[in-house]
RNA sequence: GGGGAGGUUCCCGAGUGGUCAAAGGGAGCAGACUGUAAAUCUGUUGGCUCAGCCUUCGAAGGUUCAAAUCCUUCUCUCCCCA
C-alpha cells in the first residue's frame, strides 16, 4: 500500500481501525479533498456512555485534519431498533423522548467533537442531524419501490447479525433496519456529499449495504472504515462498571467516579486505552509504554487525560486530588467535600443511630440486611475504625469536627455532616 | 387458525408433592493476597424486630396436612404447520 492519508494513518497508528472498503481510494479521496463523513448515533438513552465514544473520538481526529463530521442521531431509526449485535429487540421510544435525547447528546458529543468550529481554524466544520427529518414521513410505497428493490433478501441474510438473530427471531421490524441505514447513506450523499460511513465493526454490514445503495441509484463511489469494537482484557464490557454504565452525563454518573473507572483499568488495557481515549501525541504515550515507567502513573494520567476531556479540567483536578487522598490514608478537605454525603441533627445523632440503620441510611448499604451481612463480613468502618456490632450504637462520641466518614468496602465512602 | 415447547431468585439454568429461600455457573458484594490492576483463595447475594419468623418460582383460583412441583382458567414467549 502506498503512503496512506495522514488523517487515516493516525486512526490506523492508534488502533481504531478494524476495516475498510477500499483503503486506497479513500485515502487518495482524502488525499484530494475535505471529505464529509459521518457516524450514527443511537439516541435511545439520555446520556451515551464511553462504549460508545469510540467512533467519536475518531470523528475527532478527522475533524482535525480538516474533514467534515456529520452526527447523524438515528431518531427515525431508534424507533426501529437495530439488530446488529443486539440478542433482543430493544425498547421502543416515543418520538418525543427522542427528541429530547438528542439535544443532550449534542452537548455531551461536543466535549470530543467541535460543531462551532469556523472556518480558517484548520478543522473541518461538523453537524448534527436527525434522521427522523428523512424517515419520519417516507412513503412506503416509495421506499419499497424506490430503495427496498435494490435489497436481496438472500443477500440480507447472510449477514451475521441477522443470522445470529435468525436463531432467536427477528421481527420484520428489525429487518428493515438496513434499509433505513442505507437510506441514511444515500441522503446524507444527495444532501451534504457525504463520501465516508465510520462506525463500530458491528455495523460493517449495513455500512456496505448503503454504499451498494448509492452506487446503484447514484452511481457514486462511497466509503466505509470500521473500528475495533474495544473489548477489556478481562472480558468485561466496555463501558460497564459495577456502578453500571459508564454514563458521560455526570448526573448520572459522578466525574469522580469516571475517574476511577479508568483509574482502575485492567493493566493490558491502559496504552490501548491512551490511544483511542485520549488526544495525548503518540510520542507521549510511548514513553508509559516501558516496564521503567510505573503503570499507575499511567493508569493516573489516562483517568486524568480521559476525565479533562469529558468533564473539563476542573473536574478532572478534583477527581485526581480526591482519588490520591482518599486512597492515601487521611481524606484531605477537598476529598471529603467531594463525597456523597447527608446532613443529620445532632440531637438525633446524640440520641444515638444503630450502625445498620446509618450504613442503610447513607445508601452504603441498600437494605438492612445487606448492612448486616457488610458489617458481619468485615467491610463496615467508620472513622476508619471497624465496626464489630452489628448492634452498635453511633452516637455524636464517633463524630470528629462534626462530621464522621463512613466505609463500605475499600472503595466506597460516605460523609456524614452533623448539624448543630 | 391448528399443533408443540416453555415462563424459576440480578442473568443463564437445575429442580416434577414434603429434606426448597430453591443445585450449578455467571455477575455482584465483602475478606485475604496486592499496585485503587489482574489472577487466585474464602465467605456472601429475597426480606425482617435474624439461632427464629415472613414473602418468593408468569397471574388468579383449586386439590392436599403439605405445591416451584398436581388440576383449572388467564397471560406472555418461542417453534412447527396453514
Amino acid at each position: 500500500m502506498s503512503a496512506m492519508n495522514k488523517a487515516l494513518q493516525i486512526l490506523q497508528d492508534r488502533g481504531f481501525i478494524k476495516q475498510c472498503t477500499d483503503y486506497e481510494g479513500l485515502s487518495a479521496l482524502m488525499d484530494r479533498e475535505p471529505v464529509t463523513f459521518y457516524v450514527g448515533v443511537d439516541p435511545t438513552g439520555k446520556s451515551i456512555h464511553i462504549g460508545h465514544m469510540v467512533p467519536f473520538f475518531a470523528m475527532h481526529h478527522l475533524q482535525n485534519e480538516g474533514h467534515h463530521p456529520i452526527a447523524l442521531v438515528g431518531g427515525g431509526t431508534s424507533l426501529i431498533g437495530d439488530p446488529s449485535g443486539k440478542s433482543e429487540l430493544r425498547q421502543m421510544l416515543t418520538v418525543e423522548q427522542i427528541q429530547e435525547n438528542s439535544s443532550s447528546l449534542k452537548a455531551q458529543l461536543g466535549t470530543v467533537v467541535d460543531f462551532t468550529a469556523k472556518e480558517g481554524s484548520g478543522k473541518g466544520q461538523a453537524i448534527m442531524l436527525n434522521n427522523y427529518d428523512w424517515l419520519g414521513d417516507l412513503n412506503y410505497i416509495e421506499f419499497l419501490r424506490d430503495i427496498g428493490k435494490h435489497f436481496s433478501v438472500n443477500r440480507m441474510l447472510t449477514f451475521e447479525s441477522y443470522k445470529q438473530r435468525l436463531e432467536r427471531g427477528l421481527s420484520f421490524i428489525e429487518f428493515n433496519y438496513q434499509l433505513l441505514q442505507s437510506f441514511d447513506y444515500l441522503t446524507l450523499y444527495r444532501e451534504h456529499g457525504c463520501r465516508l460511513q465510520i462506525g463500530g465493526d458491528d455495523q460493517w454490514g449495513n455500512i456496505v449495504a448503503g454504499i451498494e445503495l448509492v452506487r446503484k441509484i447514484e452511481s457514486a463511489e462511497c466509503f466505509g472504515l470500521t473500528f475495533n469494537l474495544i473489548t477489556r482484557a478481562d472480558g468485561h464490557k466496555m463501558g460497564k462498571s459495577e456502578k453500571g454504565a459508564v454514563f458521560l452525563d455526570p448526573e448520572m454518573f459522578s466525574p469522580y467516579d469516571f475517574y476511577q473507572y479508568w483509574r482502575n483499568v485492567n493493566d493490558a488495557d491502559v496504552i490501548r486505552f491512551m490511544k483511542l481515549f485520549t488526544f495525548l501525541p503518540l510520542e507521549e504515550i510511548a514513553t508509559y509504554d516501558t516496564p521503567k515507567v510505573n503503570i499507575n502513573e499511567a493508569k493516573e494520567r489516562l483517568a486524568f487525560e480521559q476525565t479533562k476531556i469529558i468533564h473539563g479540567i476542573e473536574e478532572a483536578e478534583k477527581a485526581k486530588d480526591a482519588a490520591r487522598s482518599m486512597f492515601g490514608g487521611v481524606p484531605s478537605e477537598a476529598a471529603r467535600e467531594g463525597l456523597p454525603s447527608m446532613t443529620i441533627p445532632l440531637s438525633q445523632l446524640e440520641a444515638g443511630i444503630g450502625v445498620i440503620e446509618l450504613f442503610v441510611m447513607s445508601t452504603l448499604c441498600k437494605t438492612n440486611s445487606d448492612a448486616r451481612r457488610l458489617i458481619t463480613q468485615g467491610g463496615a468502618m467508620i472513622q476508619d475504625k471497624k465496626v464489630e456490632d452489628v448492634k452498635l450504637i453511633v452516637d455524636s462520641s464517633w463524630a470528629d469536627q462534626g462530621e464522621m466518614i463512613l466505609r463500605a468496602g475499600k472503595k466506597r465512602y460516605f460523609r456524614i455532616i452533623v448539624s448543630a
